[in-house]
DNA sequence: AATGAATGAGAGTTCATTCAT
DNA sequence: AATGAATGAACTCTCATTCAT
């Protein structure tokens, strides 16, 4: 079933563990987080199952590194556009573009975010790491609303905190379980737009 | 840790089944679907594992049992108030409702959904009894916003496709992952209603 | 090396429980307390290590099993002599002829003894079962020396609680460690005799 | 837990040698010999498990390292008081001086011993370093005692070898496993004393 | 003389499943 | 319908040892 890349011997420790994490990524994609075995993470990176454990002590510490992992590249995402001097639907529209790109660019990403959400659920060390990726993604949302409302662009009426949970629920749910229901990202977005956006004045 | 339940000895065949579903549940909401362990439920039941096998053969059948049981318990749920009769957003209200509830007196249904959502990924036999559920409340969803549209309650520019994604999506995740975003049940469905109905005209 | 035991299939638990335990005394025997292997149990007994766990559920319980089989040996040896209305002197030999059918009929179980004495000092469960075995032994001795000196048959500044470590402590080293100071084990007891014992009234 | 001694790079090969059997006989009474692991030893000394290696081929080495670091202490230790012009019951009171010595100065020396005594039923290296040391220690007392008998000092009856293992046996044994009984160290050497030599003459 | 990385061999333990009764 | 006993296959983890540098 899976082949063992290459083996290269005598990598230096923060190559390996990069490589550990990667491996594993892709078997979580695989088999999830539950059918993950250390043995088929090591045969994967061409090592031996000690080796694995001499570089990560314990399965929880690679759940841990592949959380940690899994959180600098969301991270990474979302610093590539600047966001300074831009209108609150601007930054709406920049993250729902991010979350685009997250999508189109990482698939696997949302998957091993579900799972490791799950996880988190009962594993106090992998909560810690997961929960401030999603309180940070929320959190921006809660202020882009926030001063949308001020910028007099979105409703009045807008509960900022409702509504960054409703859309980052909605984005969330949008991936994690692909049915038969099809809506085009596009017409997602637009209308999670019109929800919260105040309709532009007719002109003229 | 958790006494088993009275024994009865000699059950019929059903009722031991059922007995196995609820404990199963219960492990689930416990430990997780990862943390289900045939041996643990047979001793919640106060059955030896040889016997839990004779009525439920494999691991795979009993989670399909737990699916089916699932399924069961929300389809009662959502036939209990009469449809018949009523307004688009009459309706989005008894949706909202039912939700309340569930989310009242059966709080860990949601959970064992989403672990079962998960699993589904992989598992065709659970995918084809957990599909249908969620496709089933889309489905009503996407009614719903349809007909409002056509009532000229709810935006004349809304999709209703989308838009019922983003009701199940945002519904689903509010309760998979509770944070330090504390939003009342109220408030979040005060703002899906905004985002959704238009304003009553004002009065006189 | 080792060769399976006939395997009978489907026997009592506590048959099994028994076979694992003179098991695991002829393996301690033969390669120690650290030596000691729970594959190597199953292989000599006949069984699967899973079925070898079925029984014991772990190795600490294991090494408590043949620790508590060791007493039992040990009490039912020192039973089967009746000491109503014997003599300080008589009683003392008494414990001496004990001595030397332990070290004649069941010579291994010194060596398990001292190993499991060794453990002892760092797994208070074993503690737990030596330790009153020990003590037995010793508080024996002290009582016969208190009613020797009563009696006016052992020296008259005899210290009951020294003399009884004395004793104790000399029979175990003496199995202990063989070396080439090869004393009898007659010669051994009437030194220890003497030691203790006033040489009687020379006659007429 | 525990801190690596200052690890000075460079040291040469016997003082790297030394270090490492210090931290060795630490470990082993922490630990016990069955606990004992080069890593934990390395780690203590402030080196790589590779460097530990590379001064001590094996463990087998190490183990035969520490008996033989063992021995030295003990040696030197009986070498200390000058034998010469000294009577029987003098030089008798002399090994008793030097136990309680040991005892109270390195008292972790006979858990060691202990320990090793065990080991070398089975293992002939450890064996042919601890052997020695016991019966040299044995052969003074089996000496004193025959010269405590030409003397007059000691009962005639008294059996020189047997007396000797009586000795060894008991204080080898005081120290092994301290219990519910107790006896202090002076009772005990009496009541050793008492035991093989002859009360002095009533004076006038 | 020293070390980070690697490893083979095995340790105890777990688990869904099956068999004999 | 029920169970005690048994099992194969696998799991994570450990350890003394070696290799390349």
């Amino acid at each position: 079933m899976t082949m063992p890349i290459a083996a290269a011997r005598r990598e230096s420790g923060d190559e390996r563990k990069l490589a550990i994490a990667l491996a594993a990524r892709a078997l979580i994609i695989e088999k999830g987080l539950e059918g993950l075995r250390t043995r088929d993470i090591a045969q994967r990176v061409g090592i031996n199952i000690a080796t694995l454990h001499y570089h990560v002590p314990s399965k929880e510490a690679l759940i841990a590194l592949v959380a940690a992992s899994i959180r600098t590249d969301f991270q990474s995402q979302s610093l590539r556009r600047p966001r300074a001097g831009k209108s609150a639907l601007q930054l709406l529209r920049m993250e729902f573009e991010d979350f685009r790109e997250i999508v189109t660019d990482m698939p696997d990403l949302i998957i091993i975010l579900t799972e490791l959400v799950e996880r988190a659920r009962r594993d106090p060390v992998v909560a810690a790491i997961m929960g401030p990726i999603y309180n940070f993604w929320r959190r921006q949302f809660v202020e882009i609303f926030r001063r949308g409302v001020l910028e007099g662009a979105f409703r009045a009426d807008l509960d900022p905190v409702a509504a960054a949970l409703i859309v980052t629920g909605a984005l969330s749910d949008y991936w994690r379980d692909r049915t038969e229901f099809q809506s085009s990202l596009d017409s997602f977005f637009a209308e999670l737009e019109r929800a919260f956006v105040l309709p532009s004045p007719p002109q003229g």
